[in-house]
DNA sequence: CCCGTCCTTCGTCCGGCGGCGAAGTCAGGG
DNA sequence: CCCTGACTTCGCCGCCGGACGAAGGACGGG
């Protein structure tokens, strides 16, 4: 184990409120600029540079400029995945409580690059019932099947095997079963996304991190989805 | 995702250097004193108490009385999975650096409850190598001459059934690839150590939380993993 | 029953960190 | 070229929380 100090300080980093709220804004995938970061976190911009320059230092957070803005990002996908599962513990951990998240985050949003909620957790399960993936060593591939079928559906699967990963399982934190990641789950998302099958990500209002990660699935995309995939994705 | 307070919150009970040593050490799955664990972190016996009733509070750390001494260990699985993420976090995260962490404990050592380290990779390589572990839906099963051979070993393949999950990876932070987890790679851990395969955990030094993770393979044991798993697991 | 041990509670101190305002730096536009 | 807008650096303040010493319960043993 890395030395407790090294881990102290990591999740120091994580620990404070503006830092929390910043990265929780961040796990959307999207690149932020200091001043959303800013009045996402509900601080003014002095702090927020000083937080946002702990996090560049801290490895957590990647900050490339353009012009005079400087758009910031999650430095890496497990950096995500570790702030994924954090977030997965508040829920799990501590005085059983009913759930005080909101139903609108359960139903769709996305965990970093890819399709999370029940969303998420039944297209994932939509398609290994159709025998659309099949398990292997370390996640899933694609049957031949699935490969017809996802190219109907204008997944560019090339683009997908790409990724480090195909296809791996992620735990969702509300529905507690896994969704689909790796450069398949991004695909799907970019092509859902693509083609308006969902609605647009809303627009971040003032200090209100999670109004980014919502979505709601447009009629169109819902019957699409659910013609291709044989189930009902829309609740 | 759950409040960024209650994220913040849960980092935050990490991110103190006292406590994120008492984690680290409760990751080996031992139970400890408060006592213990107030050496292990350096720190006065109030301190510590009061650092401990902060992590039973907030769900970390679960604690049973017996007689005048109250034991101590993680309250689950998925927060020694949490914690193992975070410590992978740091190795890869920051600037790069040439590993700064023992020898000893890249060998072999304990992840909660499995074997992990080279040690761990390699048991995971050659389990699957042999075809005594398939691909399954979230994890791995169990293959016929799987179970002769884990069986012939002395593993209770039985009481690995009884895990919420029977095998499954888990990121190994120093190796970077995964070991085994779940109720198998749990009943491997106990079964190599019943049989003395495995050096004993060396004594808990004051202060060294790291002492207490430490495996050495003896001669025996690792000529027995040789012989039954057909690759060589001893450096 | 009294003592030793383990642990907690209480009171107190103090260092560190998060917060802001003001001033400085840099890029772009009329 | 100056002005505006985005971001950083500097300096300072307030306060939360982590540290300890002393005292106060539990529990077990002789």
């Amino acid at each position: 184990m890395p030395t407790p100090t090294a881990f102290a300080g990591l999740a120091a980093l994580m620990g404070d409120p503006a830092r929390a709220a910043m990265l929780q804004a961040l796990l959307s995938g999207e690149a932020l600029t200091a001043g959303e970061l800013a009045r996402i976190a509900g601080i003014g911009a002095p702090t927020a540079s000083a937080h946002l320059a702990r996090l560049v230092e801290g490895g957590l957070v990647a900050v490339h400029p353009q012009g005079r803005h400087r758009y910031h990002r999650l430095a890496s996908e497990e950096v995500a995945a570790a702030i994924e599962m954090l977030g997965g513990l508040t829920v799990s951990v501590g005085p059983p409580r009913r759930w005080p998240h909101g139903e609108e985050f359960r139903a769709a949003r996305l965990c970093y690059d890819h399709l999370a909620g029940r969303l998420g957790v039944a297209l994932h399960a939509a398609l290994v019932g159709q025998g659309w993936i099949a398990p292997a060593a370390g996640g899933w591939s694609s049957t031949a099947v699935g490969e017809a079928g996802l190219g109907r559906l204008g997944v560019d699967l090339s683009a997908a095997r790409t990724a480090r990963r195909f296809a791996c399982d992620c735990m969702d934190w509300s529905e507690r079963r896994a969704h689909l990641a790796g450069g398949l789950g991004r695909e799907i998302a970019a092509c859902c996304l693509r083609q308006h099958w969902l609605a647009r990500l809303p627009p971040a209002r003032e200090g209100d991190a999670l109004a980014r990660r919502r979505l709601r699935l447009t009629p169109e995309g819902a019957r699409r989805l659910d013609a291709a995939l044989g189930v009902r994705l829309a609740a």
